[in-house]
DNA sequence: GGTTTGATGACAGTCGCTGACATCGCCTAG
DNA sequence: CTAGGCGATGTCAGCGACTGTCATCAAACC
C-alpha cells in the first residue's frame, strides 16, 4: 500500500472537474474532491490556494501569450504584437476543444467561478501591458491595447466554445479584431 | 431606547469602509463591522450578499450608463452611444472624488476586492452590450463595443483616481477613446 | 543503514455565511 | 383605543472554506 500515488495535483484537478460537472460547484465539498483523488482536504489546499483555483491553475496560457508578444518583431505596432499573442493562444486552445467546453460549462454555471475567470483574464491583460511597456510602449497605450486584446479574445472564444461545429479559433480571433477596427473607426 | 436607528445599510457600509481602511479587509471581521454600526452579523448579511459586496452595492453607476446609452440618438454609431454612457459615468464620479479615492485604496490593497471589482465592470459591460442589442446592434459588435468601452473607462479612471491634482475625468475618458482610435487604426 | 527532506495526515480553530425561530416596533383595521 | 399584521432585527445552531501546527511516512542522499 503506497502512500503517495504520483500526480496528486492532476488527480485533484481531474476529480474536481468531474464532481463540479456532476453535482455543481456549490454542492461539492473540498473534502469530497480530495476523497475522490485519494487525498485529504488539507492536501488539496497545499496544491491550490482555494476551491476555485483548482479550475484555473496552470498559467500556461498567460506565459504563451506574453512570450509571443515579447518576441514580435520590434517594428510591429502594439496592436500587431498583441495580435501575435492572441494567435498563439488560439492555436493552443484549438487543440483542447473538448476540455475547454467541459470546463467552460462548469464556469458559466457558477458566479464565483465566472468572477475568478474575469480576474484571470484581467491578470493576463496586466501581463500583456507590462510586456508592451518593455517594448517601449507608453501608458496609457500599453494598458489600453492589452485590455482591447482581451476583449477581442473573449469575443472570439465565446463564439468558438459554444459553436456546434468545429470552428477555427485563430480565424475567429482575426475576425473579431477586424470587427473591432471597423467599430472604433471614426 | 429605540431598537432601529434608521439607515442600517448606510451605517454598515460606512463602518466597513472605515474598518477596512484602518486594519485592512482581511483583518476585519463582519462581526466587527456590524458592531461598529450597532447591529449584528446576521443583519449585515441581510443587507449585503457577502463581505465584499458592502463596498460595491448600489449599482447606480450601471443604471446611469445604461440609460445614457439607451437614450443616445438612434443615428449614433455604437461607439458614440457608449461614449455618451461613459460621459455620464465620468460626470457622476467627478462629484465624489474623495470617496472614490478612499474606496479605491481599500480595493487595490486586496486581491479578493480587486476580483469583485473586475466582475462588477464585466457586469456593466454585459448590461451595455444588452442595451446595444436593443438598439439593433448585432453580435459580436455589441459585446465587443461594450468591452472596449469598459477598457477605455478603466484606463481613464485609473489615471484620474491616482492623480495628485484635481483632474477632469470626462476629459480623460475622451482622451482615452481618442488614444484607442489611434491604436487600432491600421 | 542512518539521516535528511519533502509531501501528506491529523486535528483544532477561526471566520464567512445560512436557516429557523423569536422578538420588537410601527401601522392599520375595527 | 386596541388587536393584530408586518417588516426589520436578534439569537442560536450549524456547515463548509481555509489555516496553523505538529506528527508521520516514503524516497533520496550520504
Amino acid at each position: 500500500m503506497v502512500r503517495w500515488e504520483p500526480n496528486a495535483r492532476e488527480r485533484l484537478a481531474q476529480a474536481a472537474l468531474e464532481l463540479f460537472g456532476e453535482r455543481g460547484f456549490d454542492s461539492t465539498t473540498v473534502a469530497e474532491i480530495a476523497e475522490r483523488a485519494g487525498l485529504t482536504e488539507r492536501t488539496f489546499f497545499r496544491h491550490f490556494a482555494d476551491k476555485r483555483e483548482v479550475l484555473f491553475a496552470g498559467g500556461e496560457l498567460q506565459e504563451l501569450i506574453v512570450r509571443a508578444v515579447a518576441e514580435a518583431p520590434a517594428s510591429a505596432a502594439p496592436i500587431d504584437a498583441v495580435a501575435a499573442g492572441l494567435d498563439a493562444a488560439g492555436a493552443m486552445l484549438q487543440e483542447r476543444r473538448e476540455f475547454a467546453r467541459k470546463r467552460q460549462a462548469v464556469i458559466v454555471a457558477n458566479p464565483e467561478l465566472r468572477e475568478r475567470e474575469v480576474m484571470k483574464l484581467a491578470s493576463i491583460a496586466a501581463a500583456i501591458a507590462a510586456t508592451l511597456r518593455e517594448r517601449g510602449v507608453a501608458e496609457p497605450a500599453a494598458g489600453l491595447t492589452a485590455e482591447v486584446a482581451i476583449a477581442v479574445f473573449r469575443s472570439a472564444f465565446e463564439r468558438w466554445v459554444y459553436e456546434t461545429s468545429e470552428g477555427d479559433l485563430p480565424a475567429l480571433i482575426r475576425d473579431s479584431l477586424g470587427e473591432l477596427r471597423a467599430l472604433v473607426a471614426s
